[in-house]
DNA sequence: TTTATTTATCGTAATATTGCAATATTGTAA
DNA sequence: TTACAATATTGCAATATTACGATAAATAAA
């Protein structure tokens, strides 16, 4: 079929899967990497910084936006993007739940 | 075109979103929780505990398995299935270290 | 050996993703 | 107004994902 099955499963649950689907991509690891390291959060150079055309840089963005990771204002004639604390902040809480619980675990066979 | 040019970024990029997009899917979502709440890895019963057909949740635990994010052992007539702590904690210190830096930065415009 | 039981694989249909050229939109400057 | 710059959208081709029925493979039990 294609389409995910999302309405058997928890909201948070798909919270997390689409937040982590959308960080999927190397060009999305490498978006997120750059507005991590520069100081403000006015990216019109994002496109330059890619090794990808301009309309897929911007489909990139687009798909960040609307899971949440990234948020974005008008500034002009440039956008003004920068990264979303309080969705990275949910991903942060979901992986350091999980690390902090896997040693508790008694028995491990693999 | 549909494949990701990964030969453009680097192979932390990659491994990063290898594993995000091998949990971006809320049924890897589930059977991660799943793993993480049974006290042993002998995960016969996954099947049961999903709303999906068993070649599905067979072919989702062959995705998380080929990124690493667990591992399996044949057990008998049942396989055994567990968490990869290693797989984990990148993914948590890449989150972590997100979380960290995104307060230090000067500006916040959006 | 025969019969279950458990998990994996194959085949296939429906849908989604990726990437980019072409084009549209929006704001700035001349 | 016209021209330019930055970003978004459209449309399309190539490929990947999702899901499951049918079937295979492997072990356990009778």
């Amino acid at each position: 079929m294609g389409a995910s099955k999302t309405e058997h499963f928890s909201d948070k649950q798909n919270q997390i899967a689409a937040m982590a689907k959308a960080i999927g991509h190397p060009a999305r690891v490498a978006i997120i990497e750059y507005l991590l390291s520069v100081d403000t959060c006015i990216c019109g150079d994002i496109v330059n910084v890619l090794p990808l055309a301009q309309p897929t840089v911007s489909q990139h963005l687009k798909e960040l936006k609307n899971a949440g990771i990234i948020k974005g204002s008008i500034e002009g004639t440039a956008i003004c993007y920068c990264l979303n604390p309080d969705a990275l902040s949910v991903l942060e809480a979901f992986f350091a739940h999980i690390t902090i619980n896997i040693n508790t675990k008694k028995t491990n066979c693999c």
